[in-house]
RNA sequence: GGAGGGGUGCCGGAGUGGUUAAUCGGAGCAGACUGUAAAUCUGCCGCCUGAAAUGGCUACGCAGGUUCGAAUCCUGCCCCCUCCA
């Protein structure tokens, strides 16, 4: 392959690569490099955020080489311990594998599940020894362990450290060695993990694997990264309405890091936009549609996107009233409890801030009166985007 | 084994006898504004009752107790963490 070919894969979207030479010479060898990725089973929602490796793992793909993703069904017991959690439930094999099912069907709506293996750590622990598992951790002293970041914060906060952490970056290296991966690819808290794959290969008389990662993808929220517990997610197999929605909640400032992490918009249309936005030639709600509409263009179609968009500019833009509103209970009583009983509000003190807050309008009028009664066919809103029609 | 620290509302985190439904931050919700469900500003943010001032109930790990009155003091229990060994 050509080494502009290889400069974008080895460039575009991507953190750090160790060691980026090797992985260069790897590609331009020509040999089909085995990609590993791996996945933990307890969290098998895919969001943004891991699109952002998934896709270089495509990409990696269409050129021949061969991914196997790694059910780490061993070390979904133990907790990862780049999170604030610490130890997390054990799962039921059938949890497991219905996680796995669900799991793959986000992971394949990016990878191609034709040129895909898939193992299971089970394969390999499943017949672990205590001897192997001393043999194991033998190789590896506390000292180094304890030079990741994560635990040396946490050691140096006095913050607890399970015993059970200190063997999850041990489980996934042998992964490694398991399969004898070429490359391993996810994100930057991934790092020492990767690390410890090279070490542990090394020893093994293996090649060490290429470590390849990807910047971590920010949140809706736009300032911590994106993940499931902090709430501030996209994920994959949401409603093409629902992404297009979050994508646009997005925080201005962030629009060019989705767009070169998760869009293929080509590099040079990138320094467009950044010039465009700097001296306001670019409206960002614009280009924030058509980040929306990439991505919801490879998550669906390109149909699909035209459809949400059209839906976000109706509802959101233009406050139509949407064609296809729910039909509530009968119009009986006051307007308070006519909010809590369609659920419109958590409780009568809930519907009763709504309401003298300005939140509520019948038929497009805005009433604030709580005892306010209304006939059928009327269209109650509630907020900015909750519609409700008495029968 | 020893010493110490801690368990507060969705989350983080104040508060050590009343004026505390509980400072503050985040999240969430609403309003205004807007070129967007960006940003910014404002308000709300346990539940029930009332048009409203108000009133009632529930709440600070669990169970009791002291007190006119406790998240705050005492007793017992449960759980978590750190350090020393």
């Amino acid at each position: 392959m050509s080494s502009q070919d290889i400069s974008y894969l080895l460039k575009r979207g991507v953190a750090e690569i160790i060691i980026e030479e090797e992985m260069a010479q790897l590609l331009r060898s020509g040999k089909k490099l085995r990609l590993k990725e791996g996945f933990d089973p307890s969290f098998p929602d895919i969001h943004l955020g891991h699109m952002v490796a998934l896709r270089k793992l495509r990409q990696f793909q269409e050129l021949g080489h061969q991914i196997v993703l790694i059910v780490a069904d061993w070390t979904a017991q133990i907790g990862d311990p780049s999170g604030m959690s610490a130890t997390r439930p054990m799962l039921t094999i059938e949890q497991v594998k219905a996680n796995a099912e669900t799991y793959m069907q986000q992971f394949f709506k990016i990878v191609d599940k034709e040129k895909t293996e898939i193992r299971w750590q089970s394969e390999w622990f499943g017949k672990f020894t205590l001897t192997e598992v001393i043999q194991l951790t033998s190789k590896f002293t506390v000292a180094q362990f304890l030079a990741r970041d994560d635990f040396s914060a946490r050691y140096k906060a006095e913050r607890p450290i399970a015993l059970t952490e200190l063997l999850y970056p041990l489980l996934q290296a042998y992964d490694s060695v398991a399969i004898e991966a070429d490359v391993e690819f996810g994100g930057t808290d991934q790092k020492f993990n990767f690390l410890v794959g090279r070490e542990l290969q090394s020893m093994m008389g293996q090649t060490p694997q290429q470590c390849f990662m990807v910047p971590m993808l920010v949140g809706t929220d736009g300032s911590q990264k994106m993940s499931k517990s902090l709430g501030n997610y996209i994920g994959v197999t949401e409603s093409p309405d629902t992404i297009y929605g979050k994508v646009m909640s997005i925080p201005d400032s962030l629009l060019l890091n989705y767009l070169e992490l998760i869009t293929d918009v080509p590099d040079d249309e990138l320094a467009g936009f950044k010039k465009g936005l700097e001296n306001n030639n670019i409206n960002p709600m614009e280009l924030k549609k058509r980040l929306a509409r990439e991505i919801i263009a490879q998550l669906y179609d390109q149909k699909a996107a035209t459809e949400a968009e059209g839906h976000f500019e109706r509802t959101v833009q233009r406050k139509e009233v949407p064609a296809d509103i729910s039909l509530g209970t009968k119009s009986v009583g006051t307007l308070q409890d006519y909010l809590v009983k369609n659920h419109l509000a958590k409780s009568r003190s809930e519907a009763r801030r709504l309401i003298e807050q300005g939140a509520v309008y019948l038929d497009g009028k805005r009433v604030t009166d709580l005892n306010f009664t209304f006939p059928k066919d009327t269209i109650i809103r509630v907020g900015k985007r909750r519609y409700i029609k008495s029968t």
